[in-house]
DNA sequence: ATGATGTTTAACCAAATGGTTTAACCAAAC
DNA sequence: GTTTGGTTAAACCATTTGGTTAAACATCAT
C-alpha cells in the first residue's frame, strides 16, 4: 500500500520533471502529466495541491540534482584540469537523459529569480566557496592569480551553451541530428584544451608583469 | 492617415515584440500587447489575423535584426581578433536593449525547430560562408588550421551564455545587479584575451607537430 | 467486519483567453 | 457631403484549463 503510494508520487514527479521540462510552466498542462503517469487529473491534485507547488517540487528537486553534480566535482582533490575535463564530460551526459535540464532552470529564475534564494539558503550548499577553491587551485597549482567568476563562467559558458542553444545551432548550419551528436561528443576534448590553451596564456601574461 | 496606420502597425510590433521576448508564445496574452500598444483587441486581430502569425512575424524580425549584425561583423575585412573583440561588445550592448532576444529565440526553436529553416533560406545569410570566412583567416593570419565551427561557438558561448543564464549566475553568486552589470562590462575585455590566450595555444601545438 | 488510504469516474465550476461581431465614431480623400 | 479606412467600445462566443466534488470501489491493517 505504502509502497505502492510512493510509486505513484514518483510516478508523477516523474512526468511532471518531464512535462515542466520541456514545455516550462506556462506549456505544461495538468491533464498531460496525469496521463504521463497514468492517473487522472483527481488524483494528481490528490497528491500535489496545485500547478504552482507540483512546479516548486520539480524545480527543487532539478537544481538540487544539478548543484550535487558539480559541487561534488568542483570540491573534490582533483588537480583543477581534471576537474575541467571532469566538467566537459559531466554535463552531456547528465544531460542526454535530462536534456531541458538547463534551459528549464534558465527559463525558471528568468520569471521569477527569487526562487532560488529560498533553497540554495536550506541547502547545505555554498557555490561562493567554489569559487574560493579555485582560485586556491589556481594559485597553487598554476601560479596564476585572477578573478574566478570569470574563469568559472567561461568553462560553464563553453559546456552548456552549445547543448542549450542546440536547436539554434543546427537550425542554422544546418546541422543533422548525427553530426551534432558528434559535434557534442567532440567538445568533450576540445573544451579541455581550449581551456587548457587559455590558462597556459595567463601563465605567460603573469612573467611578464 | 496611412501615415498614422504605419505607425500602428509599428506601434504593435514593438509591443509583441516586448512581450514575446519576455514571455514567449505561451506566457503572452493578446490583450497586454495591445494594451501597451494603447490600442484594443479588436484592433489588434484587425492588424495581425491570430497570434501565431504575429509571433511569427516578430521571431522573424528579431532572428533577421540580430543575424545581420553578426554577419556584418564576421564578413568584414577585419583581422580575426578584431573580430572577436567587436563581438564581445556587439552582443551586451545589442542585448542591454534587448535583453531576452537569444533567450526567446533559443525558446522558440526549441518548440518547433523547423521555424528557422524557411526564413533562413528566403533570407540572402549563409551562415557557412561565415565559417569558410573564419576558417580561411585562421590559417592566413595565425596559421591554424583547426575546424571553425567549434571555434566560432566557443566565442558564442562566452559571449551569449552570462547574458542568458544572468538571473541564474544571479541567484547562485549572489550578486546585485550593480555587480552583475560589472561583472558583464569586464567580460568586454576578458573575452577577448582568454579568447587570444587560447589561439596562441594552438600556434604553439601547430609548432610541435 | 470496519475503517483508513489510495484510486477511479465523471460531472462540474469559474476564470482566463483567443477570437469575433456589430455599431458607432472620426478624419481625411474624393 | 459622402465615402473610405482606421479606431473604439462593448458585448459576446467557444474552448481550454486549473481546480473541485461526490460517489463508488479496492485493498490492506486492525
Amino acid at each position: 500500500m505504502e509502497n505502492n503510494a510512493q510509486n505513484t508520487e514518483d510516478r508523477i514527479l516523474e512526468a511532471a520533471r518531464t512535462v515542466f521540462h520541456r514545455k516550462g510552466f506556462n506549456g505544461a498542462r495538468m491533464q498531460e502529466i496525469a496521463t504521463l503517469a497514468n492517473i487522472n487529473k483527481a488524483l494528481l491534485y490528490y497528491y500535489f495541491r496545485n500547478k504552482e507547488l507540483l512546479f516548486e517540487r520539480v524545480f527543487n528537486d532539478t537544481f538540487s540534482q544539478l548543484a550535487a553534480k558539480i559541487g561534488d566535482i568542483l570540491m573534490s582533490d582533483m588537480p583543477l584540469m581534471s576537474k575541467v575535463e571532469g566538467f566537459g564530460n559531466l554535463y552531456p551526459n547528465f544531460i542526454s537523459e535530462h536534456s531541458y535540464v538547463m534551459q528549464f532552470l534558465i527559463n525558471a529564475l528568468q520569471d521569477r529569480p527569487e526562487r532560488l534564494r529560498d533553497i540554495i539558503m536550506k541547502q547545505n550548499i555554498n557555490p561562493c566557496l567554489f569559487l574560493e577553491k579555485i582560485k586556491k587551485q589556481l594559485r597553487d597549482e598554476m601560479g596564476i592569480d585572477m578573478d574566478p567568476l570569470h574563469l568559472y563562467v567561461n568553462l560553464l559558458a563553453l559546456v552548456i551553451f552549445p547543448v542549450v542553444a542546440r536547436p539554434l545551432l543546427q537550425s542554422i548550419f544546418s546541422l543533422s541530428d548525427e553530426k551534432m551528436a558528434m559535434f557534442l561528443e567532440e567538445r568533450k576534448t576540445i573544451i579541455p584544451v581550449f581551456f587548457n590553451n587559455a590558462m597556459k596564456g595567463y601563465e605567460k601574461d603573469k612573467s611578464l608583469v
